[in-house]
DNA sequence: TCACTTTTTTACCATTTGGTAAAGACACGA
DNA sequence: TCGTGTCTTTACCAAATGGTAAAAAAGTGA
């Protein structure tokens, strides 16, 4: 019900005029009229340093499980602070998750149509377990949410993962069709090089109990993930 | 701070005494005298009402982010009334949590190290796509703890999950010695295990996205696995 | 340096949430 | 049917949490 609300409010709160010089610093998302001018130099830092922490929090603890004191503490800003840069927690996630969106989806975009198969895949798997190693922090904010069924992603999921999705699974089809590869589900595919890949950042408290040599840990997923593709892709 | 607090109390709030005929029903965890006298019908089926609803609230919210009163409205109880079969949210998550290691461990007991290797480990692969499309739940729960660090779980992992894992790995390492199965990381193996069917819970929300057809999708599914592993495993 | 804007801080608030006290309602053997 | 122990409800509470108002402090261009 209140959640509905605020919903609501966030959708069309623009009746609201901005007549006094103190108070929000965002624009209240004019949409119609004047656009926000650029954002100072403190404006980005700021804006940044507090989706930094935010990042931090929200990946480890889930959006329910952050507070904004969390993320306040972590940036170094008072709570309030917080608030005059964002209108509230769920801006701040929105956020951070159409950040994300674009992270996520660019990897899977090279996959170039036109390269040699085998290798466009296996790159695409090491593209994609770097990120997994090097960002794991986007990794878990995303497995958060999708565990917790999507709730404020559900749409981008639809209107820019999905067609995307489609597009290089027919590029895969394509591929087996041709005989350059070994014919497999390229849904299950795309599917098995995620959940393979993102395990390590997204498990990472239990692979560092079963194989605490962090690095030994990351060369032998390597290793392993390109053997296990390679032989499933070969014709 | 408060956390530890509470922690502590748990390890060892024995010096209260049950004088009063009413009050907490659980025998305060008295570690030393009387043990708890075997629970009656009404007490079975409540706590196994609280936990089912429970396991319902926590792994689509985690810890943090499911509450005492969700999870009553959940069992059609009251929130005291929940409170009176257990000392706290801690207790039932860790209750849930304590079950969840025997359902989780036990597929992974049942390789025999004498039988077909293969087969052994394809059967493992099936099993555990099992629990992952017939408990959904309790795959989300599992992950959800572990994203969040494994906080309450960790102990867990070490003392019952990773003999098991090295043992297992163990086996794997003598099939491959023996040649019967191809050679390759038996640790990333039985991860990638993990991975590609924990992945059809977890990021369920995504797969009903690109793949809405539930029934091909998993029989899509336990085809492509099928095949990957059979690639990977065969000499 | 002054007037004006942008940032930050200090006090607060209303809700939510985990949890408790204590009175009732209920079950059941004697 | 009475009494004793088991189970449930009602009425609360303190702390945590998301958020706001408004004043103070910093900047900033002229």
């Amino acid at each position: 019900m209140r959640e509905m609300l605020k919903h609501a409010d966030a959708a069309q709160m623009h009746a609201q005029n901005m007549n006094k010089p103190s108070g929000r610093l965002f624009a209240v998302t004019d949409s119609a009229s004047a656009k926000t001018k650029a954002p100072s130099r403190i404006q980005q830092r700021n804006r940044s340093v507090i989706l930094d922490a935010a990042l931090e929090v929200f990946s480890s603890e889930g959006y329910r499980g952050a507070t904004l004191d969390q993320i306040a503490k972590q940036a170094g800003l008072s709570k309030p602070n917080i608030l005059y840069y964002f209108n509230g927690k769920e801006e701040i996630h929105v956020t951070l998750l159409n950040q994300l969106m674009t992270t996520w989806l660019d990897p899977l975009k090279e996959m170039n149509p036109n390269g040699d198969p085998i290798k466009e895949i296996i790159a695409y798997v090491h593209r994609k377990l770097d990120m997994a190693i090097e960002l794991p922090r986007e990794s878990r904010l995303f497995a958060n949410e999708i565990l917790q069924g999507a709730p404020r992603m559900g749409p981008h999921l639809t209107a820019g993962l999905k067609p995307l999705f489609d597009e290089q699974a027919a590029v895969i089809t394509r591929w087996m069709d041709s005989g350059k590869i070994a014919r497999s589900d390229p849904a299950h595919l795309l599917f098995s090089i995620w959940a393979t890949t993102q395990h390590y950042a997204d498990f990472a408290a239990q692979a560092e109990v079963l194989l605490p040599d962090s690095n030994a840990r990351e060369q032998g997923a390597r290793v392993f993930l390109d053997q296990i593709f390679t032989k499933l892709l070969t014709p």
